[in-house]
RNA sequence: GCCCGAGUGGUGGAAUUGGUAGACACGCAAGACUUAAAAUCUUGUGACCAUCUGGUCGUGCGGGUUCAAGUCCCGCCUCGGGUACCA
């Protein structure tokens, strides 16, 4: 008999896929169309492990399901290929990031001697059904260009709030010609007021210092994130309590001059059109909480000393305007300097140094402290006149709303906090409140002590206060947002370089023909005095005639590319534009997005951005990128640990290691003497070191031992192979193992999957065992796509088992054997049953059930000897899109000429599915207490004859009369005692 | 703190709208084939009680709605994720 060898038929068919570009799409209106992506992958050294195909094997069969189905399904593949591994590489050895990508990529050998498999080469094996002529790469210079293409649109823009859309900055400039700015509401923080001769008046410079303040991405002072370690600002969602993301290095809050990205103008519409996305509510949920959208009032404060500042602050609950009794600042506030009286200078300069000491994480993590300082100035109350001291304090941020806040003690906690702690008035607003433990934050409460808004409920008196406060013109209503303008430009090289050039300190775009490839430089470093490492470059490294005196050292983040790639997918080779328009209106957005939720914050939101702007232009004829999307779990590593002793304790000078269970098992080592133990030490030279030595280990061993990790490989079960251990690395050459029962066991722990934790499973090894199908089916049998789950490879031996056994189904004898008879009607049954639970489930992107239901499937057929043609055809079509490779080979066996993929998804027919009678369960008060079988056609009444006369229901009433008898025609029978 | 999600056998998990809890696998046990191993096949496998027929309990905990609850409602507990002086 020919024997299933996966092996073999995985690399026939990827060689059979490959040449004759069977999964190469083009647009074809008579078709519908399918659009499946994944994130791609940033190509890092470290290759592929068995997590990140997980995602990539689901699409891949909703892909090839979507295919049978008659869609024309676009499904590429590509890379993120821009980043900081690679830059840090670059730093270390010299090596060029683009060398470095490319090996990454497709192979090659490190500089180091490594060999690297190469991410295509890894993806290649598992047989996925991308496009791959549709491959791109963001480090590419024919993509890029169009990276930068775009930011040139997002330069030539501003966002017109009238309308609520993007549009192009020379209608904004004509306006400015007619009639200056009185007119313009557009998302801008510029609030100084021109007319029309005075914007004929502004000379060319001041020209485009204004229209810089409009523009969707203009260059701003703002507080950023200024990563010291890694050299670079970095974007809100680049940080993670407070260090950075990459790395975990500290961050600091630092003024710079950056480019921003104006996201703020859309988070209205981020936030609204959620509701249209087939997303998970936890996902759309930190999109909505991130956005922060928050409605209130700002409200003018004017100061009491000779020069009269005004203080603007936001909030939420004006309907406590009455119970405020001091203002807060932040430390970093413009006006702190301005307003703080001579006595108080001393103190406020040192409470302001000592703050900006704190770093980001010491501010989060002293959140239960209270500090602040006293500027000895006061505010006037708008409606009372009253005198209201004015404070410092870092609990209120710099950045957030207007870095000021009405500080109302008897309904906020941070407020009552700050008034307890410095003795500040705290006034009741809230009728029949206790205030003594902290302040009243809820919500349903009637007002008092508040004049004119005195007897209302708190919804209401928001409502008159906004009235009141804009009547008087001591303020407006406002919404506010969270969420900042997103900073654009990293002090690296490995980058987007930008289109832009500066004239002294105005910076111009470049024409529209010219890209800016990355010059070389000599080093990856900055600059000695802090430049970005552009700034290295000579002038004519740059290939381009600039106009100006330099050009833009910054380049662009990572998100920049990653925010518009599904888009260059539809159109990846065209020369004159980011994408065909035709094209995109045929394609239309991603229907399908599979990756993981940690870039709910960033990429998914950048990319929502991207795309809006894109849509408010006209380029492309959709606004939301990705119609559905499913987030996938993490599939964590099981990591292995081995006990060192520390060299320090004896002298010596062989590693030797004890085993989980004697080091932490202290009860069941303590049982025994210590002669036991030092028994178990025989086989190793510990035996031999003096007794004092011995019985401290006995006593504490523990505190004389490192956990260290052991590689994963090298553990069978959880028994280490200490001899496989001694061979893996030359430092391991002459280690001593104490045993326990003969053997050296290392249970597992659940972690992270990382290289340095030496718990990487990767797929290659898995697919040389158990061939790209059995890989494919065990990932996704393993559990629900969207869990976390750890990786355990015991299972896969049933999986295995399934697909050799459909391979068996089509031989008999060690002869091929399939007949072309009519089937029978168990055999249809059963195959039907299978290709309606498949698509069903299949539909509801349930992709672990279907394995289940195969596994039946073929089971019932080995049942029934089922060797049927129409029958096994049906099998391989549905089994197809998880197990491609067998299924071709066994389509082909069938006597089909073409691909699988080729042929039409069964149709189930109902009438095959059919049952004469129904096993009813009945049940007596909801116990069940046995089957009975009845005609599907019986009536209700019928049932419920049969059910009583059933001598096993006599039995179950003991006698009594049933008070009710529930019948579910096709369900079930219940009797109610 | 706030916002999400989840808790089911020894293990991974199934049960789509309230209707036979534990599908399908793994593991384990017994058996067949074999000199043996692998492979394959058969049987059993939630817990407890019972010689069997069978019975009692059972989906994190406590209550409730219902003829009927893993599923719906209320109150908790534990774990995971997001976010965090956001005014």
């Amino acid at each position: 008999m020919e024997e299933y060898s996966p092996q073999k038929i995985d690399k026939k068919w990827q060689k059979y896929w490959e040449e004759n570009k069977t999964f190469s799409s083009r647009v074809n209106t008579n078709k519908p169309k399918f659009y499946v992506l994944d994130m791609f992958p940033y190509p890092s050294g470290a290759g592929l492990h068995v997590g990140h195909p997980l995602g990539y094997i689901a699409s891949d069969i909703y892909a090839r399901y979507k295919r049978l189905l008659g869609f024309n399904v676009l499904h590429p593949m590509g890379y993120d290929s821009f980043g900081l591994p690679a830059e840090q590489y670059a730093i270390q050895t010299g090596q060029h990031p683009a060398v470095t990508t490319k090996t990454n990529i497709e192979g090659g050998v490190d500089n180091e001697g490594n060999k690297i498999i190469g991410y295509r080469k890894q993806l290649d094996k598992i047989g996925f059904s991308f496009d791959w002529d549709r491959e791109i790469r963001t480090s590419d210079p024919n993509y890029y260009q169009w990276t930068q293409w775009i930011f040139k649109e997002i330069f030539n823009c501003w966002y017109n709030n009238k309308t609520q859309r993007a549009e192009k900055i020379e209608k904004l400039v004509k306006c400015f010609e007619k009639e200056g700015n009185t007119n313009i509401n557009a998302a801008t923080n510029y609030d100084k007021v021109f007319s029309s001769s005075d914007w004929k008046d502004f000379k060319e410079e001041e020209k485009q210092e204004v229209l810089l303040e409009y523009r969707l991405v203009y260059l701003s002072n703002t507080w950023v994130n200024w990563c010291p370690e890694l050299g670079t600002v970095l974007a809100n969602d680049e940080v993670k309590n407070g260090v950075s993301e990459r790395g975990g290095h500290p961050v600091e809050q630092k003024k710079m001059r950056q480019w921003c990205m104006r996201i703020t103008a859309y988070a209205d519409r981020l936030i609204k059109d959620l509701d249209n996305l087939d997303w998970t509510d936890a996902i759309k949920d930190t999109q909505k909480n991130w956005i922060g959208k928050s409605q209130g009032a700002s409200i003018f404060f004017k100061t009491n000393g000779e020069k009269r500042h005004t203080i603007e602050v936001f909030t939420t609950r004006p309907d406590t305007i009455f119970g405020v009794s001091f203002i807060v600042l932040a430390p970093e506030h413009e006006l702190v300097k301005k307003i703080t009286t001579k006595d108080q200078e001393k103190v406020i300069k040192k409470y302001q140094n000592s703050s900006k000491l704190k770093t980001e994480r010491e501010r989060i993590s002293n959140v239960k402290i209270t500090t602040g300082a006293f500027t000895g100035a006061y505010a006037i109350h708008p409606f009372t006149n009253k005198k209201i001291p004015i404070w410092i304090g870092d609990y209120v941020l710099a950045n957030y709303g207007t870095g000021a806040v009405m500080s109302v003690p008897c309904g906020d906690q941070r407020d009552w906090e700050f008034a307890k702690q410095f003795s500040l008035d705290i006034p009741n607003v809230f009728k029949d409140k206790d205030l003594s433990k902290g302040a009243f934050t809820e919500k349903d409460a009637t007002i008092i002590n508040s004049k004119f808004l005195d007897g209302l409920s708190v919804k209401e008196a928001i409502k008159l206060a906004i009235l009141n406060i804009e009547k008087k013109g001591y303020g407006k209503g406002k919404t506010q947002y969270k969420i900042r303008d997103a900073v654009f430009s990293r002090q690296r090289y490995w980058g987007e370089p930008f289109p832009v050039y500066y004239k002294g300190k105005t910076p111009y775009i470049l024409k529209e023909e010219n890209t800016v490839k990355l010059p070389e430089i000599d080093k990856y470093l900055p600059t000695a005095d802090g430049s970005p490492p552009l700034a290295r470059a000579q002038k004519d490294s740059w290939g381009i005639d600039y106009p100006g005196d330099r050009m833009e050292y910054n380049t662009m983040p990572g998100w920049a590319g990653s925010s518009w790639y599904f888009l260059r997918f539809m159109d990846p080779n065209n020369e004159k534009e980011f994408v065909n328009k035709e094209i995109a209106n045929y394609w239309q957005n991603v229907d399908l997005y599979i990756g993981g939720a940690e870039h709910a914050t960033g990429h998914l939101l950048y990319s929502r951005f991207w795309t809006k702007i894109l849509y408010d232009l006209n380029y492309i004829p959709f606004n939301e990128p990705f119609q559905k999307l499913i987030n996938q779990g993490m599939i964590q590593g099981n990591s292995r640990f081995i006990y060192k002793l520390k060299s320090e304790v004896t002298n010596h000078t062989n590693p030797i290691y004890f085993s989980k269970s004697i080091v932490e098992d202290l009860e069941k080592r303590k049982a025994d003497p210590i002669e036991k133990f030092k028994e178990k030490l025989k086989k190793t030279s510990l035996y031999y070191v003096n007794q004092k030595t011995i019985n401290l280990l006995y006593e504490s061993l523990q505190s004389y031992v490192s956990k260290i990790h052991v590689d994963i490989n090298l553990v069978s079960g959880y028994e280490l192979d200490t001899q496989a251990f001694k061979k893996s690395r030359k430092e391991f050459n002459k280690s001593e193992f104490v045993f326990e029962d003969e053997k050296f066991l290392c249970p597992g722990e659940i972690e992270k999957m990382s290289k340095s934790k030496y718990n990487v499973q990767t797929p290659d090894a898995l697919v040389e065992k158990f061939g790209a199908d059995t890989l494919r089916c065990y990932e996704m049998f393993l559990g629900p796509l969207e869990q976390h789950k750890p990786w355990d490879i015991q299972g896969i031996t049933g999986v295995e088992g399934f697909l050799k056994k459909l391979w068996r189904l089509f031989y008999k004898d060690n002869k091929l054997n399939i007949s072309n008879d009519e089937p029978t009607k168990q055999e249809l049954k059963s195959i039907h049953k299978a290709i309606k639970k498949t698509q069903e489930d299949l539909e509801r992107y349930s992709f672990n059930t279907p394995v289940s239901i195969f596994m039946i499937c073929v089971n019932e057929l080995s049942t029934l000897k089922c060797n049927k043609k129409a029958i096994l055809s049906d099998l391989c079509l549905i089994i197809s899109p998880y197990a491609p490779h067998i299924c071709e080979e066994l389509w082909q066996k069938l006597g089909n000429k073409e691909s699988i993929s080729f042929a039409k998804f069964p149709k189930h027919n109902p009438k095959y599915l059919v049952e004469n009678s129904h096993k009813y369960p009945v049940s007596f008060n909801g116990k069940m207490r046995f089957i009975l079988e009845l005609s599907v056609n019986s009536s209700k009444e019928e049932i419920e004859k049969q059910v009583i006369k059933n001598e096993k229901t006599l039995k179950y009433l003991e006698g009594k009369t049933p008070k009710k008898v529930i019948v579910v025609p096709g369900k079930i029978v219940n009797i109610v005692v």
